[in-house]
DNA sequence: CATAACTTACCTAAGACAAGGTAAGTAAGT
DNA sequence: ACTTACTTACCTTGTCTTAGGTAAGTTATG
């Protein structure tokens, strides 16, 4: 009688499976407790671990957290790839379906929204991940809008790097009145029109 | 030599100071690290008091938050008044006259847009009275901007709802990029830009 | 190919130290 | 005499982390 068999794995398996699981669960904590709020004990928990066994794969809480931001960082790049070439690589279309995608997926948004706005304390663990990653988008934008002015896809009385501020800007912003309250807010359907005045309609 | 007498005051003048003195350090310290990252022993310190000395003035953590943020809303809602009867009653010029004044107190905007963020998690203490604060505040726009509309200062295609989220939430957004790099954002500037977008100029 | 030596993935127990809050008392003001 | 503004000492709880051990999986060797 040998039913002792089921999670029959490899050892490679079962820590690439034990790490997905901790991501997931600690991404889900940081998103609703932000960092400082989240508790190993639960990210523990909700991946069937006790503390210990949790920090077995990530040494720290620091660690983990970072982990969970670089992976994000990965999975939205790769998706942002596919939106564009999708788009016909009209960046403000581009931006706007993934905007709508936001919509799908409340927990990422709010992580990164309160991530955000515990990070700017200088002493905060992902603090310079955060600078970094706003000053690296904004130039790849400039790049791609500077184009899309040049083709006439973008108003051109602006300089790019104003129009890139003022997109993030909206798209932060409106995610903060969407989360409090979703069915209130039509996050993309706002942002739309936001882009549409950055494309140079103004239908007055 | 009777020396001992520097702070010779009234009863009510001590508890007035000392209550000042603790909402100011409370919301310097919640500002830094959010309602959960901000310690009453740091408020206290700050404040020249022990920490039970600080609970005698306001009962608990929770309180005194809330203290600070009614404290703002009222010193904030004063000085709107006054900088909308300045600006004739434009509505989006007075908007635009605030987020300069915010570029003066960085610390506050850094309060709100953290406990904001914090504030989504609906086991926060604050989360009834942001909800409650972005209603009344947009509630309180929408009259304006649709007055505004009428007398033709705001364009008239797009409903003032939308008009007062997109404004909103550009204020929003371009805090956090402010915060996170105030040399390089020019925040007042690029929200007049705004203004001007849902004036009906295009430039274009 | 079998078994010893090692590595990995955990666990239980407990340390270490915050952090919010209470109890009880003192000294000053009314 | 009474209230107010505190203080010191302390309690409780929570939270990240370490110590030390076990069992399963992996590699090296005879």
């Amino acid at each position: 009688m040998k039913n002792t068999q089921p999670p029959r794995r490899t050892q490679a398996e079962r820590t690439r499976a034990s790490r997905e699981k901790i991501i997931r669960s600690a991404t889900e904590t940081f998103a609703q407790k932000g960092f400082r709020g989240a508790k190993m004990a639960d990210i523990a928990k909700a991946a069937d671990l006790t503390e210990p066994g949790l920090l077995h794969h990530f040494p720290s809480k620091t660690h983990l957290l970072m982990e969970v931001l670089k992976e994000r960082d990965r999975v939205d790049s790769e998706r942002m790839q596919v939106t564009l070439q999708k788009n016909g690589y009209r960046f403000l279309d581009a931006q706007a379906e993934l905007v709508e995608h936001n919509q799908t997926v409340p927990g990422l948004v709010q992580l990164f929204n309160l991530l955000v706005a515990e990070s700017i304390s200088p002493d905060h663990p992902a603090h310079e991940f955060f600078i970094e990653r706003y000053q690296r988008e904004r130039g790849q934008c400039i790049q791609a809008i500077a184009l899309a002015q040049k083709n006439g896809e973008v108003r051109s009385d602006l300089p790019a790097e104003t129009l890139v501020i003022l997109m993030f800007a909206m798209m932060d912003g409106l995610q903060v009145q969407w989360l409090m309250e979703p069915d209130k807010i039509d996050m993309a359907g706002l942002f739309r029109v936001m882009m549409d005045m950055l494309k140079g309609k103004t239908g007055q």
